[in-house]
DNA sequence: CCGTATCCGCGCCGATACTG
DNA sequence: CAGTATCGGCGCGGATACGG
């Protein structure tokens, strides 16, 4: 309960038309996931520099399993993010490839990703500074 | 196993420097992880727009727990994204604001959900196309 | 008002085995 | 090579109760 802002219902569905995070309900919720998933981030700046097959993704993505890459893939595909092309032959030989959406997406993804490579040492220096701050704390609680 | 590329320990060395996310163990992988958790964007973009007090976010992020919300805060807290100030007072009053490297990565994130946000009409659209091509597919198998 | 602590179900995800 | 199927652990995250 205490959801659902059925308020002015007009202005609802215009924002549905272009979607609301903020909305529980929001479909845009559901793309995000997938997005953002820890692998669907991956696959998707993998696939940023062309055609990939399934084993260059799983060998390019680290840790990946093949359960969690196939499901990543299905996900991202019907969203209409990449498309997959397979080529029934001997041995099995399937492509996969960003469409325009996907390279669209894949390049919001990289600018994220990049930064916190980028970042990542200022990062770390700021998390130091905060358990140095948390262990002052802890300590001046030790004397009260 | 089979993980682990120890082949050029200084080449390594530099790459942790700057993080690499297709490496496994990189702490980057970490940050991502709290950077593009279903809450943590919801909550970076949220306080795009300045401060907000605990119950201001869990007003505007819908369907967020008080656990979740608390939790999502430390650790983007303790990566040195935003700040937390609680006054002593009673009742309590405890602000959340963005420092600057953590308006930084909001912007990255703001930049992909609104990009999600505007083209969500698009994605539903492949979506319902993709359902429709697996529609055949099953009638297909049907038929032999 | 702003949390922390505890319990617990459900779904993610890895491991393994099997198909085409 | 490129998957699907199945099982099982465990961690995310919701609900509730309680403290400052």
């Amino acid at each position: 309960m205490t959801d659902d802002d059925d308020s002015g219902s007009h202005a609802l569905s215009l924002r549905m038309q272009r979607g609301d995070l903020f909305a529980e309900k929001c479909p845009s919720r559901e793309v995000l996931k997938h997005v953002t998933s820890r692998w669907g981030v991956l696959v998707l700046v993998a696939l940023l520099d062309g055609m990939h097959r399934f084993s260059d993704l799983r060998r390019k993505v680290n840790g990946v399993s093949e359960k969690m890459l196939a499901q990543t893939l299905q996900a991202l595909e019907a969203d209409g993010f990449l498309t997959r092309k397979a080529y029934p032959v001997m041995p099995p030989h399937v492509e996969y490839q960003l469409t325009p959406l996907g390279r669209e997406v894949a390049e919001k993804v990289a600018i994220l990703t990049d930064w916190i490579e980028g970042n990542l040492m200022a990062i770390l220096t700021e998390q130091q500074q905060y358990q140095a701050r948390q262990a002052v704390q802890s300590e001046a609680q030790a004397v009260d």
